[in-house]
DNA sequence: GGAAGTACACACAATTTGGTAAGTACACAT
DNA sequence: ATGTGTACTTACCAAATTGTGTGTACTTCC
């Protein structure tokens, strides 16, 4: 899945080895992780509660980021090993600990205007 | 150099279109580029303290993430218009106004060990 | 005259990430 | 028996990001 030898690899782990920050990008780095995490943050949600929050989402995206998401320790799942299949998911404390920031740049962001600023990068 | 019509270029208009969020780090999203706001928190530097402060990093890849951050309005470059070429890059109003933020996620960061979790993920 | 330092640019290749389309398993409803 | 709903998995391909290596222009130093 990885080679563990590239150039790329190994820029990513010296950067993240000693950079609280740059460890915790890379912990919600992906597309959708973010997304996921806010529509977290009010409580758990099933699989297809989240699937329709999120209308773009393919579903190996969502499985994937959501697998990642659990590995990192951001979010739990309950599976109620029931048929029809049933799971949720939740924020861990660690996950929740990190919305006041995810919060905080979301003022900002509104405060400048900043998907303005984007939307005019890209035409 | 974007293909505009791609599904995934699509996605990450429809994502940050309206989210400040995603529209954020959409603009810090390079690998490099919160390392170097990071740098020049403190004052402006020469491209070549930069390099100097950033082992790692290729000269096209500094370049090329200065000038997204440029670009997206974060960070100033001054020309000296001297041979040999003197330039130095500084942050905007704009891209000072986060650092308070990623100060916070630096604390954040500390304070939940991240940088185990992360090591502890790639083994 | 050759080497070194500055701040880049460009062609190209390696890697990683993201997306599509299809398939699995099981139960219940029609 | 065919279809529907849930929560996934897998193989494959497209696209984006990142890295390598070389070249430019100009001056000063040895």
């Amino acid at each position: 899945m990885r080679k563990e030898n590239s150039t790329h690899h190994h820029n990513e782990k010296a950067i993240t080895s000693n950079c609280p920050i740059t460890s915790t990008m890379l912990a919600i780095g992906g597309r959708w992780k973010i997304i996921i995490l806010w529509h977290l943050k009010t409580g758990s949600l099933r699989y297809n509660e989240i699937r329709k929050a999120i209308p773009n989402i393919s579903e190996k995206m969502l499985i994937q980021q959501l697998k990642e998401l659990m590995q990192s320790g951001w979010v739990d799942k309950k599976d109620y090993h029931e048929i029809p299949p049933r799971t949720e998911y939740s924020l861990t404390p660690l996950g929740a600990s990190f919305i006041p920031i995810l919060e905080r740049i979301y003022e900002w962001g509104v405060e400048n205007r900043i998907t303005d600023l984007v939307r005019n990068m890209e035409g």
